[in-house]
DNA sequence: TTGTATGCGTTATCAC
DNA sequence: GTGATAACGCATACAA
């Protein structure tokens, strides 16, 4: 294959490389049978157009970035799966950053592709109690962005979310009518719009059941599976709740965890309700309870809206919210 | 932001444009004074050089593709992680492509990036009982492509793969250590090499156990859960195992799944190990054995001969072929 | 319908 | 240490 571009594909056909250019573009003038014998040697001598090239030329990249704080949590690679699958329909290839929950990080990505290297962005962000006013500088009209599931709520953006606030309610509501009076919440970061809303929903509904709110009731966990076992071991030793709410799935696993250490039963001594993208959650010992958000179509609307702008369809001027609804599984973790 | 480009940088800072562009690359000849300047008037007017003009001109894009037959396996997503974490160090980023499993998708995503799109390729291939002489007419030389988990055995490149023989052979022994006389082999595509490579494992030690082999005991099931659930039903019901070995993960849950809803007991009529991923696989009810591959480790790994490759490091004329040791940890699912 | 010429934004080579 | 200029490979406006 190596070295062979246009020029050299136009030689071997007799022709000008612009002829040539013009078989590949869909809606050029060319003789058909020209185009046939173009196509013909292209694939015998194995060319591809650069794809640098066009890009330059063009200004466009056919290429959408995927932006999520981590990829080792299902409900992201879930996220991703439903932006493949639309992407790919269009003709879209996509390019995975990671930020590993670093604004400095998702910011320098956001400049690094700022200029051409992708059409457009779908971002889950990281630095929502940071300076994010970066993005303010960016031309949205130049690079289009939809922010899904962690979004910064004082930057005008096509976003899509899920119902959290509904469902913490919901789920907090349904562990009250089974007999929690003391109902923990667990949370990796608390100045999150997803922590905070979720907090808030189940705040309001123990407020609204009759039930004293208490911050000692909230644990604030980390990222990581060891620092979490530790802080939730202590946790529930002093608080002692009977019942939980954990804002992500990973915290309820853990959970798990130090409920069997501990010789915690479940549901019995406390029951557990998680937001929570586990297709097995079923198959758990005691089945998780779960608040499902619909993950892949989470990112087929991001995707939607994305190449909806691309293609130069109108919004009609304002920015799409999209708020999907999440479902309540009740499961055994969370029975009377 | 919108159309900053390196000729109204050089006009604002009085310089040519040459010299601007000295001041992003790291070893030139340049005013280390003029430097700063430059980039602190490139930070104020949000200058970032052009990426398609730059991999236009230098031939190479800083980007990696990864191709997996799917996404909706965590397997492939730990090992995405793996090979973002080290394409991340090394300034890279990563393009992701999914093949649905189908080698037509494979071929054409090749064909597509063949022309300087990616500087390399790691990918998990789709077509290995069909025809895929396609991967001969790249020039590796040009487009470096290394191969994990599922390969071409037929093809001299690069490969990072399991010890899928060895951890199928030791699975299975220890169900014949635990007692196990019927035990049977859940099988996505016989064809594949990583479908093959694991049966061998299994039929040896049956031989080796004194067990006979019985080609009705091995199910060939499908990639939907759905049908699944339909051939294990039937197959349990008909073949009446009392161990089982299931090649992925996927089966493995259908199997827990069917089991729940007919009855059988886990283990005590049928005894389960799973090549699996699962982080969970502790907490299932009951707890799954199984044959944990290093997902990320293989991510990591096989990015680093592709950068090596990239980065002109010499593999001493000869592909390197890494194999890696999966770890067979028992649970409740396999028990006594 | 096809060919010619120009520019997309860089970086590298060469002068200065 | 800096500036002019020629590629990189392609796609389009314009001429033929």
């Amino acid at each position: 294959m190596s070295k062979i571009d246009i020029i050299k594909l136009a030689k071997a056909l007799n022709l000008s490389k612009s002829t040539v250019s013009r078989a590949f573009r869909d809606n050029s003038d060319i003789n058909p049978t020209t185009k046939e014998r173009v196509l013909k040697m292209a694939k015998e001598l194995n060319y591809r157009p650069n794809h640098y090239a066009s890009n330059l030329r063009e200004q466009k990249s056919k290429t959408i970035a995927v932006v999520v704080p981590e990829l080792a949590n299902n409900y992201f690679t879930q996220i991703i799966q439903g932006v493949e699958r639309v992407a790919k329909t269009k003709g879209y290839h996509i390019l995975i950053f990671v930020t590993d929950d670093d604004i400095q990080k998702e910011k320098e990505f956001i400049r690094s592709i700022s200029n051409g290297r992708v059409d457009g962005v779908l971002m889950s962000v990281s630095g929502e109690s940071e300076d994010h006013s970066y993005l303010n500088r960016v031309d949205f009209d130049w690079l289009p962005v939809v922010l899904f599931d962690r979004v910064y709520d004082d930057i005008e953006l096509p976003t899509v979310v899920t119902d959290d606030y509904d469902s913490s309610y919901l789920a907090t509501q349904h562990l009250i009518a089974n007999g929690c009076k003391r109902i923990a919440y667990l949370v990796v970061n608390k100045e999150q719009s997803i922590g905070k809303t979720r907090m808030q929903g189940y705040m309001d509904a123990l407020h609204d059941g009759g039930l004293p709110t208490d911050e000692l009731l909230i644990a604030d966990c980390s990222n990581a599976y060891d620092e979490n076992a530790l802080i939730l071991k202590t946790f529930l030793a002093e608080q002692n709740p009977d019942g939980v709410l954990a804002s992500v799935e990973r915290l309820a696993v853990s959970a798990y965890y130090v409920c069997r250490d501990q010789g915690i039963r479940i549901p019995e001594d406390l029951k557990i309700v998680a937001f929570s993208s586990l297709e097995i959650a079923e198959l758990l010992n005691p089945s998780l309870s779960t608040i499902t958000q619909p993950a892949i179509q989470i990112g087929e609307h991001a995707a939607n809206i994305l190449l909806d702008k691309l293609s130069g369809v109108d919004s009609g001027g304002l920015q799409p919210q999209i708020v999907l609804s999440s479902e309540l599984v009740v499961r055994d973790s969370s029975r009377l």
